[in-house]
DNA sequence: TATTGTTATACTCTATAACTATA
DNA sequence: TATAGTTATAGAGTATAACAATA
């Protein structure tokens, strides 16, 4: 942690902030073919793999969005098999949200193939830059979470 | 370039995909806070610079939408006195669309806030984390590019 | 009263189909 | 006829403000 900002942070900040966007924009095109579901959506049914059963505040909160924007999106996973919503036993104002087996099996089909393409690309470097990939990929998470 | 795919090549495109979509979703978020341009007219004006004055249909295909989307988005940043629109002298169908100088230096100004954002957070990380990540930048460039 | 969620309304981004102007 | 661009229309995603139901 050192106590004053580098010129050379900065310039890996420049750097890896438009690698992850354009790469970040890739990945989002390679999903769009041949798939219904919008990135909110995938976001939306991914929180709620990861996390299990939530009610709509929770899942907005996660997702960074208001809660009418999530009534809309749990609206339309909903129509499409999706997500259940039951009203919590204990608290008659909460809705519970969860994923269907459909969905579970969407997601499962819909990782691999993004996986898969990435993967594929990965096949062009050397085994010492996929190190280097392999060793980036927590760090970043972590910078994410900050 | 190993000939056959491994399991672990497939781990860490599964664990990158998700870092780097996360983080990209971050950015944009970190963007749009106290600024008027979204995203798509963020990057039009990116293409331009990167690219000088485009016809309509190119500018539709570098930035992968269809031209009618192409002429609401230009319409907005003309409305903004961010871009101009000309006929071509040799084509009369065709419009030509440029940046304005403000445009130039709006684009200057966002990369700072954006870039100072992703600066701030690298100061968290140790230097070998940060040598990490300055090496993966550019490979993360060449993933998308092939 | 405070909290949870929905409805009403509005704006951006995107698309396809139909249209206009030019080549 | 073919091409470049615009207009018409529609749907998703987002927001804020106002409302209903429950605690």
């Amino acid at each position: 942690m050192p106590p004053t900002q580098t010129n050379a942070d900065l310039a890996v900040a420049g750097e890896l902030r438009l690698a992850v966007m354009r790469l970040a924009r890739r990945l989002r095109r390679e999903r769009s073919s041949g798939d219904d579901l919008s990135l909110t959506q995938l976001g939306t049914l991914s929180t709620l793999e990861l996390h299990g059963q939530l009610t709509l505040k929770e899942l907005a909160a996660h997702e960074r969005v208001q809660p009418p924007s999530m009534t809309k999106t749990v609206a339309h996973l909903e129509e499409k098999g999706l997500v259940t919503r039951t009203a919590d036993p204990t608290d008659g104002r909460q809705v519970l949200i969860a994923l269907t087996q459909a969905a579970t099996l969407l997601l499962k089909e819909d990782r691999k193939r993004r996986d898969a393409w990435l993967a594929q690309r990965l096949r062009h470097l050397s085994s010492d830059e996929i190190d280097i990939l392999r060793a980036a990929a927590p760090i970043l998470e972590r910078l994410r979470q900050q």
